[in-house]
DNA sequence: ACATGCATGTAACCAGTTACATGATTTA
DNA sequence: TAAATCATGTAACTGGTTACATGCATGT
């Protein structure tokens, strides 16, 4: 089966947390508050556009405004919810994107999720690392095998932490406002 | 014009660091030692291993193994050489995943540059951030932008922070041995 | 010799880019 | 109203994936 869209639940994302928005305004949030997670050229979006309105996710009004439908919505709950697995791991970032509420058990799910998977990934390479550069002469062998492996350790220790901070921040509120 | 095609040059480093290789030995290293930063798959692989041949970058012998030619070094070390961008920065972990050593002057300009352009990208997201979410409400009105940006922001911290360690040990190291 | 598993090969399809083209709006 | 700029639209192409197909080895 083909994999899915993700184009598409984007789209809808931002007209539910923006209301109606025009294509332009749309490429601009990619290109502004998104660029570093997923980008899109105008020249995707606005065929996407009109295919989501043949599937009657979105409508369009008399001045080119998009808005969601209820169809729209229950797509993008449904793409909200399903759960993030480590090859699907670049949606993380687009879903928590959507995340209003700073206290919505969402945004727990998803970072408890999250955590889970890259904690198993970072001790992944951990073991890595101790089988293949466990002497001088093994780093100096491959060096930049030896690079590129600490650095995606690194990335991973400063992406669970910060991980940790959001997710504390997160159920402290929720336990503050029961 | 198109844009560059780098899994060629992806191949090619592998032959001149590991010698000859097969194609599933080729998919082994992109898949343990490279996964985190390239994927290949093998539908993707054969394909330009013959085209390689026809283009006489590589060779192949009757045991199916791959050996770089002339041709292929010189193409490898153009492209080595070829400044990155910020558009391109992905190739950074690529290329020095060749360096094999620790103390070649490529590695260190190579760092310097990735330096350079990382640290303007934070100086970018800083403020950003500053102009975004200088008060406690518009963080709360915006909170998965929030998360995204310091997401980012905490990324590229954690990144020059480690580029900085490795360009000090390699700046080190030639010091001494000169 | 055949069965099983692994390596290699190929074809159809899709997302996303580049390049080009048209509409619309603003400004001189 | 001409020109210029910006927004929208479209077509061709390509890198990469999925799915399917063939070769080749190894063990029984």
């Amino acid at each position: 089966m083909p994999k899915p869209r993700t184009l598409p639940k984007i789209i809808i994302g931002l007209l539910i947390n923006k209301g109606e928005l025009t294509g332009k305004q749309m490429l601009d949030v990619f290109n502004n508050d998104l660029s570093e997670f997923w980008k899109v050229s105008h020249s995707q979006l606005y065929p996407e556009l009109k295919r989501m309105v043949a599937e009657k996710s979105v409508t369009i009004n008399s001045s080119r405004q998009y808005s969601v439908t209820n169809l729209g919505k229950e797509q993008f709950d449904q793409w909200l919810n399903e759960p993030i697995t480590f090859e699907n791991r670049d949606l993380f970032a687009l879903k928590i994107f959507f995340v209003r509420d700073g206290k919505s058990s969402t945004l727990v799910s998803l970072l408890r999720n999250e955590l889970a998977v890259h904690g198993s990934h970072l001790e992944h390479l951990k073991t890595r690392y101790d089988v293949l550069f466990n002497s001088r002469s093994q780093i100096d062998e491959n060096y930049g095998h030896y690079l590129v492996l600490t650095r995606a350790i690194s990335r991973e220790r400063d992406y669970l932490v910060w991980l940790d901070q959001v997710l504390l921040l997160a159920v402290n509120d929720r336990m503050l406002n029961d």
